[in-house]
DNA sequence: ACCTTCTTTTGACAGAGTCCAAAGAAGGCG
DNA sequence: CGCCTTCTTTGGACTCTGTCAAAAGAAGGT
């Protein structure tokens, strides 16, 4: 909703070659505000907020975003993918295994030791890390009173426990 | 199909608390020959060999096994979870974009440095890190001439090139 | 303005995974 | 050894997520 960019949606699209719709602006806008969202809750949120749009067309926007660098997705073991607004900076993610909630991390070692495996056979192009850290939240880590494992977090759409 | 095992399929189940079955054990063994497979090559794999099994007994012996810690998923991005026997020994995995193959590394720097994020703000409890680094493997990386990323590796099953 | 090209829509479809109730084995106990 | 309880498996219908293909609709350059 906030549209207090450095860069407007319009020239961002521009600038990677996509033409400046409003479904691609608006998706871009509401990942921007609601990281770490699935296809499902996008469609949600796009739908409570007026802007109605095919599924169709939310997967092709997704796509063409994704493919163009816009948006980056994750998808941790058990959930749908995930969307997120590529910003600059290597980050990774916080998985928790109650409630499902991502959290952003900045690289652990700055750069160069996440990005290297010890060796890799047969792979002659590597170009990107991914790392996610399972775990538990403040909340799903309590003394099983406010809300435990067992009891999902609002915040997460349709999250199985592994 | 290899019963070379240090300890049998019996035995491990029986040791998790789960009953010994047909189902769980031939699981256990096809997994075991076939790091990475995915359910539904899992089913075909089942299927083939002559060990017919429902697909809900399917999900019901994996959901099992890798609560119990027997085997455990991966979910590269893009790609239906895939399963592993659960060694022991950290290792992460190498994903080509290519053709969707897996292939297991060894942890980078040993222990410490992609076990720990810098920070962990409303994470008291962590762990398991997991990391996928992803790349091109030597068929997919080759001058376009012998199967380059355009024609899908026969080993992967179903894989969208992102 | 016009025309080409790119986007979106619509509706049908495919695949993966889940829910539920009933039938069937495992294994403990007498 | 045989019964009984409990855990597993089966089968079928169903939901959800994502995809395909063709037609209608906007963007934007000339």
């Amino acid at each position: 909703m906030t549209s207090t960019d450095r860069t407007s949606p319009e020239e961002v699209l521009h600038d990677v070659g996509l033409r400046s719709t409003a479904p691609r602006r608006t998706v871009l806008e509401v990942v921007a505000d609601h990281p770490h969202v699935t296809a499902a809750g996008l469609a949600e949120l796009l739908g409570t907020a007026g802007h109605r749009m095919s599924r169709q067309s939310l997967y092709n926007v997704l796509e063409d975003l994704t493919r163009t660098g816009l948006l980056r997705s994750i998808q941790p073991t058990g959930s749908a993918p995930r969307y997120e607004t590529a910003v600059a900076g290597d980050h990774h993610h916080l998985v928790c295994r109650g409630c499902g909630t991502v959290v952003d991390v900045p690289c652990a070692v700055g750069t160069s030791p996440c990005l290297t495996p010890a060796q890799a056979p047969g792979f002659p192009v590597l170009d990107r890390a991914e790392v996610t850290w399972w775990g538990l939240c403040t909340d799903c880590s309590a003394p099983s009173g406010t809300s435990p494992a067992t009891a999902p977090h609002p915040a997460s759409d349709s999250w199985r426990t592994p």
